[in-house]
DNA sequence: TCTCAAAATAAGAATTATTCTTAACAAGTA
DNA sequence: TACTTGTTAAGAATAATTCTTATTTTGAGA
């Protein structure tokens, strides 16, 4: 069902914005292409350190950034247990639960390409527009008004 | 052109909902409902301590996160330097910028009330749907390719 | 109005996320 | 191959967020 960027994808549009391809970024970005969920920087460390054993968190934190300003993938989520990213370039939509602060995917058809809003040109130069649904997600619904504060 | 969530609207729904209305709270209500900007919590607990000089930053945390929880007030945005919060009601939609990871607010007269895409409602309970566009800001425009990393 | 249980608070310690500093290293170009 | 410059590892430093505990306060009911 998802088409994640592939890594070829990635290294060309790297190579194009003179960013150098190392080791560690090779294989930072094989984890993020394998695109399961949305990983947190820790996770991704996590994964990649099993390959790369020397690997600092640093580093990914500081791909992870780059790729973000290029635009390769996408900070999702509020959780303030850390950013978490999207590199899944299908189009697709996002619904936020309020309670837990997951993110879901969903996609949708009729919205699926979504034209930029004008206005939003005012602001800068956008790259893709996306629905971004608030609400309770069926989990949290189920725990409604129990052990929270 | 902002209309924000009134301190009797917040008030009346934290009844409903059982919240007790402490002094502190509504202190943090009222700065929220001036709704200027998009605050981050220290922002929040900065102001309301002009006010009420012993209120502890923990409460600001756990007041906002309640609030997050009861769709009040949305955090928006992805800085890494902290959540920020957004309690604008009118219909509105965010531009994100890739680079300095700032919100900006626009409106669009066209897209204000998106309904809410049938497949999100198999996730959960959606209370509202919003677009979120992708770019990168003026500002940033402005730096392309300086001391960055 | 008074009493009381449950919930909320302050304070600061503890945790966790993120960035910074510096010396060593490696990519890509000439 | 040598060089320039960007990148990395390591761990210290900083900043955000949550937790713990003793105390205070709210709101319901007598």
């Amino acid at each position: 069902m998802h088409r994640h960027i592939s890594l070829e994808e990635i290294v060309e549009r790297l190579r194009e914005e003179g960013v150098r391809i190392t080791h560690q970024r090779l294989e930072i970005l094989r984890e993020i292409a394998r695109g399961e969920g949305h990983p947190s920087v820790s996770e991704v460390f996590q994964e990649v350190r099993e390959r790369v054993p020397t690997i600092s968190l640093d580093t990914v934190y500081r791909t992870l950034r780059k790729l973000s300003a290029l635009d390769l993938v996408h900070p999702v989520g509020y959780s303030s247990e850390g950013i978490r990213f999207d590199a899944d370039r299908t189009p697709h939509h996002h619904f936020l639960c309020s309670v837990c602060g997951k993110a879901y995917d969903f996609t949708c058809d009729e919205l699926d390409r979504i034209p930029v809003p004008e206005a939003a040109y005012r602001i800068g130069q956008a790259s893709g527009a996306r629905i971004e649904v608030r609400g309770i997600c069926r989990k949290c619904m189920g725990k409604e008004g129990k052990g929270n504060d």
